[in-house]
RNA sequence: GGUGAUGUAGCUCAGCUGGUUAGAGCACAGGAUUCAUAAUCCUGGGGUCGAGGGUUCAAGUCCCUCUUUCACCA
C-alpha cells in the first residue's frame, strides 16, 4: 500500500484514442478516472508519468482522409489538436500526449519487430482475403458488407449481423459488396506476418493469473486459454497508413501491433524532453511500476497481445492492468437519436464545468469491469446537492463570520475539536479508496464527514453566538467558524484529486500553499489570514442539460451521413447544410406508395414477429410481404383491410420467403406498431402522393 | 450462438469470507432553523434484494434453470 514514506515511480497510461472521431463522454470515463488517480498518486509524493498519445494508422482513416480529400498526416494532426483541447478543458493532465505516427514509434514498432523475430516468434502464411478490385486494396472485414447468411438481413458487416447478432466470416455473406467501392470483392491471395502467439500460452497463462488483472478480468482471458491461442495477425498490404515492416516491402504493421508501442514511444518522446531515462521504466528488469487504464472492449489486446509482445522483445511487463466498464446515459447507450450521444465539446459548450462531470463520474467509479450510468437527472441532483448544499456550503456559511467580525484571521483551539479530528482520521480510509480505484466510496465517505461538517456547525449555532454579547460568545464564535475551516480545508484535500481547479480555488481563498496529502497532519494556525469569499462554485441548471440533449439531437439530423463534421475543425458545427434536413419533390416520388388490399394474412411457422401477408394492388397476382407486426394484429381482422404499401421496395429475400414490398407502420417506445388506413374512397392499387 | 459481467427502495448506488428487524444519498412527508447560492439540522414513510427451484439451523450473499442489460469473439 501507498505510503508517503516510500516513493514509488510510476509509469501510467490511458488507451489511446482513435484518430477518427470526437472524444465524447463515453471516453471521458477513462482519462478522469486515470487522471484522479494520476493526481492522487502525486499528492502522496510519488513520481508519476502519465503518457497518452493518438491512435493514428489504420484502413479507416487512411479512407476517411482520402475521402476528405487530405492527406493521412493532415487529418490526423487536425484531430490531435481538438483531443489535445478537449482533455486539457476537461482538466486530464498528461505529462505527454502524443501521436502513434511518430518516429520513436516507428523506431520502437521496427525494433520490438526485430526482437520478436530473432526470437523465432514470427512467423508467414499465405492467406486468402477478400480484395477490391476497383480499389485495389485489401479490404479488411468491417469494409466488406452483404447480406448475412442467417437471418438475410442486408448490408451487414463482414464479421457479424447487426440484426440477427450471428457471427461469422465475410467469405459466408451472400452478394458481398466491398463498402469502399461497392464493387464484389474477389479472393486473393497474399502473404501475411504472424506473431506466434500459440507459443507464448504458457507465459500468459501464468502471467494473467499472477494479479495482474482484476478478478473477472482473469475469468474472461480463460475463455481464450480454453480454445488454445491461435498465433496473431500483424501485417497488412499497402495501401495501408502506417509503419512498413522491415525487410518486407508492400506490408504494413497492424495498427494494433503499433498502437500500445505508442504508449512506449510518448514517454520516450517526455523522456527527450525532460532528461528522464527511458530503460529505468521498460528494461525487463525495471524496478518501477507499469499501469494501463483501459476499457473492458480492449482487453483482449492488453492482457494477451500486448505482454506477450513485451515479454518477447525484452521487456518489461505492464505490473497491472485496470479495465473499466463502459457509459450508459439514462440507463442506455448512448444514442444519438435520443440526444445522448454527447461529446466532449457540445458538454464544455452547454454545462460548462467540466468538474461537475468529474464529480460525478468519480462517485460512479468504482475498480470492477461493471458500466457506469450517468444518469442525467441523477448528475444535477447529485451535483447541487454534494458540491454545492454540502461541501462548498461549509466555507460559505462560516467564512462570513472570520471575514467581518474578525478580519479574515483565524483562532485555533490547543484541543483539536472532535469533528476535525474525525475528519483526519478519514485520511486513511480514503487513500486506500483512491489507490484501489474505489473512488465511488472515497467520496461517499468524503460527504460522510461534509455531513458530520454540517451538523456541527448548526449544533454550534455560530448565528446565535454573533448575536450574544461578551468576549465568551465572541471567542466561541471564532473558534467553531476557524474549525469549520479547517474541516472545509481537510475536505478540499480529499477533494483535490477530482476537483484540482476548484480546490486550487479554494487554496487561494485560504491563502494556503497548495495541499497534497501530507497536508492531513498539518492545519491552520492562530491569526492565519484568509480572503474574502465568493462564491466558487455555482448549482446546474437543468435547463442546460435538457439544452445540450436536444442540440446533439439536433447535430444528428443536420449531419445525417457519419459524424463527419465532428472532425474537421475548420468550420464549426452549426448547421452548415440545411438542405440536408430536405428532400425534393423527385425524391420523394421515387418511392411508390400505393393502397393495398389485404387479401390474406397469416402467422408465419418460426416467425416472433412477423404476419406473412397478401396484398392487393391490382396487379395479376398480390404481393406477398412480410411484416413485422405479429405483435400488435391479430391476422383474421387484417383481411379486407385497405392500407398502404410501399410498391417499389426492392424484393428482399427474407428466411421465410420473398418479400415483395413494405407496410407501413407508426409506433415509438410507447407503442405501435399501427398500419395506416386510407379514407373512405380511396381503391386498392390507387397511388399515394 | 459461445464466454465474462450485470439486475437490491421512485432515482443513483453500498452490502467483505452466508448469521440478529436489508443500508446510504437524492426525491417525498412532517418539524426546526435562518449563518449560508430555496443551502442546513432533526424525524418519518417506502424494498417478497430479476423469476423459479435447491443446499443450509440460517441466503441479497452458495448451487442449478430461466430472464434483463453490457462487453468480447483474434
Amino acid at each position: 500500500m501507498a505510503t508517503a514514506n516510500t516513493p514509488r515511480k510510476i509509469l501510467v497510461t490511458s488507451a489511446l484514442p482513435y484518430a477518427n472521431g470526437s472524444i465524447h463522454l463515453g471516453h471521458l470515463v477513462e482519462y478522469i478516472q486515470t487522471d484522479i488517480w494520476v493526481r492522487f498518486q502525486k499528492m502522496q509524493g510519488h513520481t508519476v508519468h502519465y503518457v497518452c498519445a493518438d491512435d493514428t494508422h489504420g484502413t479507416p482513416i487512411m479512407l476517411r482522409a482520402e475521402k476528405e480529400g487530405i492527406t493521412p498526416e493532415a487529418l490526423i494532426e487536425g484531430v490531435h489538436k481538438e483531443h489535445t483541447a478537449d482533455f486539457s478543458e476537461f482538466l486530464v493532465e498528461f505529462d505527454n500526449y502524443y501521436s502513434t505516427n511518430a518516429p520513436e514509434n516507428k523506431e520502437l514498432a521496427q525494433s520490438i519487430y526485430k526482437k520478436l523475430k530473432a526470437n523465432g516468434k514470427i512467423s508467414t502464411k499465405t492467406i486468402e482475403q477478400f480484395y477490391d478490385p476497383v480499389k485495389n486494396m485489401f479490404l479488411p472485414d468491417r469494409f466488406i458488407k452483404g447480406e448475412c447468411p442467417k437471418c438475410h438481413a442486408k448490408d451487414q458487416y463482414g464479421d457479424s449481423c447487426e440484426v440477427c447478432g450471428a457471427t461469422y466470416n465475410p467469405t459466408e455473406l451472400i452478394n458481398a459488396y466491398s463498402a469502399v467501392s461497392g464493387a464484389a470483392p474477389i479472393r486473393k491471395e497474399t502473404e501475411h506476418y504472424f506473431f506466434k502467439l500459440s507459443e507464448c500460452e504458457q507465459f500468459l497463462k501464468d502471467w494473467t493469473r499472477s494479479g495482474t488483472l482484476q478478478g473477472e478480468a482473469a475469468n474472461k482471458m480463460g475463455e481464450w486459454f480454453e480454445n488454445g491461442l491461435n498465433d496473431w495477425d500483424i501485417s497488412r498490404d499497402a495501401p495501408y497508413f502506417g509503419f512498413e515492416i522491415p525487410d518486407a516491402p508492400g506490408k504494413y504493421f497492424y495498427v494494433w501491433l503499433d498502437a500500445p508501442i505508442g504508449y512506449m514511444a510518448s514517454f520516450k518522446n517526455l523522456c527527450q524532453a525532460k532528461g528522464l531515462d527511458f530503460d529505468e521504466y521498460w528494461s525487463k528488469d525495471s524496478k518501477t511500476e507499469l499501469y494501463h487504464f483501459i476499457g473492458k472492449d480492449i482487453l483482449y489486446f492488453h492482457a494477451l497481445f500486448w505482454p506477450a509482445t513485451l515479454e518477447f522483445s525484452g521487456h518489461r511487463k505492464p505490473t497491472q492492468i485496470f479495465a473499466h466498464g463502459f457509459l450508459t446515459v439514462n440507463g442506455e447507450k448512448m444514442s444519438k437519436s435520443r440526444g445522448t450521444f454527447i461529446t466532449a465539446r457540445s458538454y464544455l459548450e452547454h454545462i460548462k464545468n467540466p468538474e461537475y462531470l468529474r464529480y460525478y463520474y468519480a462517485a460512479k467509479i468504482n475498480s470492477t469491469m461493471e458500466d457506469i450510468d450517468l444518469s442525467l437527472d441523477d448528475f444535477v441532483a447529485r451535483v447541487n446537492s454534494d458540491l454545492v448544499g454540502k461541501y462548498i456550503n461549509i466555507a460559505s456559511r462560516t467564512a462570513g463570520f472570520i471575514n467581518k467580525r474578525f478580519d479574515g484571521k483565524l483562532q485555533i483551539s490547543n484541543t483539536l475539536p472532535s469533528a476535525v479530528q474525525e475528519i483526519k482520521s478519514s485520511a486513511k480510509l480514503i487513500a486506500e479508496c483512491y489507490e484501489s480505484r474505489e473512488y465511488g466510496k472515497a467520496l461517499r465517505e468524503i460527504m460522510r464527514l461534509a455531513d458530520h461538517a454540517n451538523a456541527d456547525v448548526a449544533e454550534a449555532a455560530p448565528w446565535v453566538k454573533a448575536k450574544l454579547e461578551g468576549d465568551e460568545a465572541k471567542q466561541d464564535l471564532h473558534l467553531d467558524c476557524s474549525a469549520a475551516l479547517e474541516m472545509f480545508r481537510l475536505l478540499s484535500l480529499y477533494l483535490k484529486p477530482v476537483l484540482p481547479k476548484l480546490v486550487g480555488e479554494v487554496e487561494k481563498f485560504l491563502n494556503i500553499v497548495p495541499l497534497t496529502w501530507a497536508s492531513v497532519d498539518s492545519s491552520f494556525i492562530t491569526g492565519h489570514q484568509i480572503n474574502n469569499y465568493e462564491h466558487l462554485i455555482t448549482r446546474i441548471d437543468p435547463k442546460a442539460i435538457d439544452a445540450m440533449t436536444e442540440a446533439n439531437k439536433e447535430n444528428l439530423t443536420a449531419t445525417p451521413q457519419v459524424s463527419a463534421a465532428a472532425v474537421s475543425k475548420a468550420a464549426p458545427v452549426t448547421a452548415a447544410l440545411p438542405e440536408a434536413e430536405y428532400i425534393s419533390i423527385d425524391d420523394f416520388t421515387k418511392v411508390d406508395l400505393r393502397i393495398a388490399k389485404i387479401v390474406n394474412a397469416e402467422h408465419v411457422e418460426g416467425a416472433e414477429k412477423l404476419l406473412k401477408l397478401l396484398l392487393d394492388i391490382g396487379e395479376e397476382r398480390p404481393r406477398q410481404v412480410f411484416a413485422g407486426i405479429k405483435s400488435a394484429y391479430d391476422p383474421a381482422t387484417l383481411v379486407g383491410r385497405l392500407t398502404v404499401m410501399v410498391a417499389n421496395l426492392a424484393p428482399r429475400k427474407m428466411k421465410f420467403g420473398m418479400s415483395e414490398g413494405m407496410v407501413l407502420a407508426a409506433s415509438d417506445e410507447n407503442g405501435g406498431p399501427f398500419i395506416l388506413s386510407p379514407d373512405v374512397g380511396a381503391k386498392l392499387g390507387m397511388r399515394v402522393k
